[in-house]
DNA sequence: TGCATGATTAATGTCAGACAATTGCCGCGC
DNA sequence: GCGCGGCAATTGTCTGACATTAATCATGCA
């Protein structure tokens, strides 16, 4: 692993790159130790803290791990998804708020993706996704829920549909899409929305995946999405009304 | 912004993790600069290189860039799909190799991202995204093409496709699944997969589209996905006969 | 007056050395 | 044989310093 002295970048973020480099490619391989931070800097002719700096770049990409004590040292982390999760929903939730998509666009995104869960769903869902989709439909249902309680129960029934499909990639991919997109979604259709009208949908999707139907639950969802859709239209309209009138 | 001194995580984590939250929540917003870092030692009571491994945490993430100079500093980044692209791919990838996923939910969970683009790029294609489909198709069909370079255009290939689909979202989420799970899929069947066939079924994938048929582009990409599968089952086939017999 | 040029300054980047905290390991004593 | 204490290795943190970069401002000359 060697460095570019020509390279204009800082030597923490060349170190970085070197290691992630050997991670990527399989030269390290997982639970392997690395050199200790004072070998590192030897190796690469720095000090310890720009080592350091490095090291502390890889762990926020949790590519490695590290441990105090005598046994201690930097370790090449199995990157599992639970690890990748959050990091996936904040670039996810960044990539929404600061480049302005639009609802119209990341709505599409969100529901073509769910769509392509669907089929799976339906044909894998076992009874423990069943039971949690209808616990949050009855959940839903309650009077005196929060709004914010309505939305976590939300996300938490869409949540089940893509683990039903029975694919960790997926879920995956999913998540960090429908969680990102989840406040974006709020801020529109909060207000507006009926509840009433999202739970019957949410039921049909539900039976739909019950009955193993699953054009019947690519169905709903499209009409889940078409509501969603034509929820944001009505907001916006009365915003620039608002703005125009007022 | 304020830290938990019970915590047992390092300060620099803490420290990252009330920035990056201020970011996410909107209390630092876009090219916004951060206090310098010695401000911000001085306001969290640690010393510089704490604050500096900290803010190497979040450069990792490109949540912020540093610039350095009179004035200098650290700022709030505008998280592009470009900056997010290598970390989503570098990230997939890792999930893939490392949590041995079967070759089989792999490629289940690529080609259902795929077919849920289908619609959207039968619609949506221009003639730039239907010319370089074609031209990706008669690339590939150069008799001394490299296995490589077969493998690029193959990805550049379906890359146009969901490109096509006109959603940045989308294209950003298959990006990742596409070409993180392009290594795994060369490296099940690089040996036996026939060109031809490949070629065959991007045309039909390629005239669907073209002929706004999202159906066909659909079943094209099933028929893909039934082709790639069949061959990495006789793959390993082959392996394990290999193994008991010899 | 206007412009080029150098000094100033403020910030990040890097280094060196030290101490604190943690943790496994080894040897010693009972 | 077992428990316990010290030892050693390693990361975590601090202090202080210097190097490097780049904007700004004052100065001097045309």
């Amino acid at each position: 692993m060697k460095l570019d002295p020509s390279s204009p970048a800082d030597l923490s973020a060349q170190i970085a790159k070197a290691i992630r480099d050997a991670i990527v490619e399989g030269r390290l391989i997982v639970d392997e130790r690395l050199p200790s931070e004072a070998e590192l800097a030897d190796q690469f002719s720095v000090s310890r803290p720009t080592v350091r700096e490095a090291l502390k770049r890889l762990a926020a990409q949790s590519l490695i791990r590290t441990q105090r004590g005598a046994t201690g040292g930097a370790f090449v982390n199995r990157l599992e998804y639970k690890d990748a999760y959050p990091q996936q929903i904040t670039t996810s939730t960044l990539l929404l708020s600061m480049n302005a998509v639009s609802f119209e666009t990341a709505c599409e995104a969100r529901y073509a993706l769910e769509r392509a869960c669907a089929p799976l769903s339906a044909a894998r869902r076992n009874p423990d996704h069943l039971a949690t989709m209808r616990a949050e439909i009855h959940r839903q249902g309650q009077p005196g829920l929060s709004d914010e309680s309505f939305c976590d129960s939300d996300v938490a029934f869409h949540r089940a549909l893509v683990d039903a499909a029975g694919n960790p990639v997926l879920s995956y991919q999913l998540a960090g899409a429908v969680e990102a997109m989840q406040p974006l979604m709020n801020m529109i259709t909060f207000t507006a929305r009926s509840r009433a009208e999202i739970i019957r949908l949410h039921t049909a999707i539900a039976d739909a995946v019950e009955a193993t139907d699953a054009p019947g639950a690519e169905a709903a969802l499209t009409e889940l999405e078409a509501y969603t859709q034509s929820l944001a239209r009505n907001v916006m309209a009365n915003r620039a009304r608002a703005r125009t009138g007022g």
